[in-house]
DNA sequence: AACTATCTCTACTAAATCGGTAGAGATTGT
DNA sequence: ACAATCTCTACCGATTTAGTAGAGATAGTT
């Protein structure tokens, strides 16, 4: 199970993929638009910021908008970021590499020949899956266009 | 990233899938041949014996057994059992289906579909890999041959 | 300069989960 | 009677999870 933060971050990006490229959307929004508690939303998108997924702007024409183009964002970047390593045991993982402290002969480990299988199967998915796939065929658009009382779009200067 | 729990289980059940079907080996002999904190062993060899995949007999002459044959014990029996599900949402979940509190829509979620990809890959992977897989090609039958002061494998009455 | 809207940052917390331990009990064979 | 083994319940400390609180910095407006 991925976390709920994990949940919460892709969203947060999905939402924020439906504005055109460069335009911010205020957290407040996002909150309310994806049922996310809004302090929460906060520590979140800090953390994308801070990995340069997302960038900010404060004060009153303030607000959150993408870095880069949704396209180049994938899945498995938001999920190594929040939840860690994506495969399912540490001596498979890419990012956080750590030898099993009860396993004594790695190469020869009956389980992990089958875990790498899952890891390999799982990282195929999320490394191609990006913000944008996510988006496209998402109701996400037509409810940005129709609903009247909707999020506030922004330029950030 | 699976449980301690879960790992020691797949490797106990590899192990006693490396003595003649019906054969029983002692939580001990296991607990040591696998570097697992021996009442840690019992606990989880107990619930592995409550969902029938072995069976066990106390007494001086006791032991644990497989209940089935190994080729017809999955990994993803095993994982499910102990770890829980093993699609990355709730939402997705066959064995444990929830709906998630803060999705509105879930037939267009759009992180759902992607998920859906990484749980059938997963599926797929963990459903045929059986512990006999898993033994086979694996040292753990040599080392039970060599060793003279192996574990103590036994007939359960 | 004052005011207001927004993001920023640190720290705190309650509940759940994880990895394991303790210890008494039941059963079986000798 | 005794020794070896599994059985069962309860507990425990550390970590993680899912938030919340609240003070602060910054930007635009008047």
């Amino acid at each position: 199970m991925i976390s709920a933060e994990a949940k919460y971050a892709l969203r947060a990006l999905i939402m924020l993929a439906g504005v055109p490229a460069g335009q911010a959307l205020l957290i407040q929004d996002i909150a309310e638009g994806q049922n996310i508690p809004r302090k929460f939303l906060e520590r979140i998108l800090l953390n994308l910021k801070k990995a340069g997924i997302v960038q900010s702007r404060r004060g009153q024409l303030g607000g959150y908008a993408l870095l880069k183009p949704a396209s180049q964002i994938s899945f498995a970047q938001v999920l190594r970021l929040i939840d860690g390593p994506i495969a399912p045991l540490p001596c498979l993982s890419i990012i956080a590499y750590r030898k099993c402290a009860d396993c004594t002969d790695e190469t020869h480990c009956e389980i992990r020949q089958v875990f790498a299988q899952v890891a390999e199967a799982s990282r195929e998915v999320l490394e191609k899956a990006s913000i944008a796939d996510a988006f496209a065929g998402s109701p996400a658009l037509e409810r940005l266009e129709r609903d009247v009382s909707g999020p506030r779009v922004r330029t950030l200067r």
